[in-house]
DNA sequence: TGAACTCGTGGGAACGTTACCACGGCGATT
DNA sequence: AATCGCCGTGGTAACGTTCCCACGAGTTCA
């Protein structure tokens, strides 16, 4: 029942004209006659012609196809970058491959391998780790987002501007009185950790606070990470007001749940600060204040970036995307309640 | 610098044998000696061949791509159904093409085109409105997950029980002694609308709750179009508490916001049910109660499903998976506060 | 007026793989 | 001992498109 496709000679011969003739017509080339193309487009549409895009691909060596590594589509943040990449490459024509590592490496990698072996034309990536050895040797244009740009400074890349979203932070936590928050902060082995951190310790340094003395703790970049890093900060010593700088939302709302859970309260207790701007952080009680990544966007300006690679085009080098403060509930403001100075007095 | 890729003919020629053993030992076949099959896979190794996937499915068909048309990535339902899709593809080695079609019928029509030009081997759709007509001329094999299954016969889909789903929720809400509830939809064009009011009034009936008397509001199944649906919904007049099952969790949320910026307290004031079962709802306040589906695993049976649709196996027909309650804090209990029967007085 | 050049067209090769067929060698059957 | 069938192998065609080259007609320029 399943007639054969037509293909571009079903449409040469019903348009009476060469095979040659009608690829060019079909691709828009410039050297048909209007009489010539009109033709064969009839024809096509007579016959319903589709191209095949592997036969495409196979004789051009472009297949239309772009790949996108990233952690997690369920992260909405991630989602977010999918769905901004994925509407800008539809816009050109081309489709997206979309894999999950969940930053497991040899995931990744197999990931890539798929890539290759579907000849996708280029490839947009969050690298699990800071072992580039796979990428050296991945073969095709790729584009990296997240916080890993610096390591592979010789690719283009697009990311949010971790430098200013910090300091975003920092200067809305020491705005509402908060001199010594505590981190939560991704894996040892995540290059987004450093980064931040490194980044959060220059904003330190700036206002006179000693990074060393500030609380910390890991977790993975989950709810479940954020609620037990929270745990064990929330099991230390402290003074007063507790105020969290979370790496990431999920980790935030998961810090939240434990600081329900343990019988305190969010602000009145502990304040939060999150970072990646997720929905979600919208219908949390209280709402997340939180650093907001623009994750379309980046989704969006990596496909440029990775069509301008793939061209050949003088790369755009690493492209950084500024962040904005949503300001919601979770943050308490100590500067109402406290004369000004003396909550750099406590610890925490 | 960038090297031809090595093919079936230079793994041939390292290994001394010709491309059609080469190949043969390649793809796994069975007649080939263990000695030949072990150099070729020696040779393969040593020049790092890879399979060249728009070839393979230029001359066999299968290319080894799945499509997913999903109305959007960004709503944490479908991105886990998509994730669910995308590692069972993963295990049978194949990749997935996504897409999203924002309910809009022509976006899903290039989508559906899209797949066909790239030679998909089928594709996994939550098809847009009733009009099956893009379907029908589709052309490959397919699955639909949702609630569109009914409209379909003829194909197989996976979906969530709603006749299961919409009873656990009624349950729910009669136990917490809510015996008229409110309903907020999706839009009149969509199939899981009806699907979901059609269930609804038969468990009206079944307990003898006159479906015609109770409010009933549309919107958008985004968190704005829950939030003005709520907004209408309170604008009515109604005689003690509110009750409120949303088609979807993050009507459910939206409705929860407009709930406190009416100045209202939920679950005190007005109780609200949701349906999906999205990571969120654990994170709103008070936690969303809400009948959960199984995203995940709807993505990974209706992978197999394609699998077996593919293949020509006889078909799974329809799957409907089983949802459960998640009950968090978003229902009043008012069968300890009233007598039994009393709420049924009340509208609402 | 003849050479050079442009333009539209057509024929064939090529992309890398698998499907198909034919062939030779071997063991089993008649 | 001749035949049949099986198994491993190699050669060739085919998938559908684009690229490259050649050709003829028309145009321009010396």
């Amino acid at each position: 029942m399943q007639r054969r496709r037509p293909t571009i000679i079903d449409v040469a011969r019903k348009a009476g004209v060469s095979k040659s003739t009608a690829g060019r017509a079909l691709s828009g080339a410039s050297n048909v006659t209007d009489e010539a193309r009109e033709r064969v487009l009839d024809a096509a549409r007579a016959v319903g012609y589709e191209r095949n895009d592997l036969a495409v691909g196979m004789r051009s060596g472009r297949t239309g196809l772009l790949g996108l590594v990233i952690p997690d589509i369920t992260n909405p943040f991630w989602a977010e970058v999918a769905r901004g990449a994925q509407d800008r490459a539809a816009e050109n024509g081309t489709s997206l491959l979309v894999f999950s590592s969940d930053w497991d490496h040899s995931r990744e990698a197999s990931h890539l391998r798929a890539l290759r072996q579907a000849r996708v034309d280029g490839a947009i990536i969050n690298p699990v780790a800071d072992n580039f050895d796979d990428l050296d040797r991945f073969g095709l244009p790729f584009v990296l987002i997240g916080s890993s740009a610096e390591r592979f400074p010789a690719t283009s890349s697009v990311g949010s501007d971790i430098a200013q979203a910090v300091r975003l932070g920092m200067d809305h936590l020491v705005s509402k009185g908060h001199h010594a928050p505590a981190l939560i902060l991704g894996p040892k082995s995540r290059i987004a950790r450093a980064r931040f951190l490194r980044t959060f310790h220059e904003h330190c340094v700036d206002r006179d606070i000693d990074p060393a003395a500030l609380p910390m703790e890991d977790g993975e970049y989950t709810v479940e990470g954020g609620r037990t890093a929270m745990m064990r900060l929330l099991q230390r010593d402290r003074v007063g007001h507790l105020a969290v700088f979370a790496a990431n939302d999920l980790m935030a709302l998961g810090a939240m749940v434990a600081v329900r859970e343990a019988g305190l309260r969010c602000p009145e207790d502990v304040s939060i600060l999150g970072f990646d701007g997720i929905p979600a952080g919208a219908f949390s009680w209280p709402g997340l204040t939180t650093v907001a990544k623009p994750g379309r966007e980046i989704g969006v300006r990596a496909v440029d970036c990775l069509f301008d690679e793939i061209a050949g085009r003088p790369e755009h080098g690493r492209v950084f995307m500024p962040c904005r403060l949503i300001e919601r509930g979770s943050l308490a403001d100590l500067s109402l309640n406290q004369p000004r100075r003396a909550a750099s007095s406590g610890r925490g």
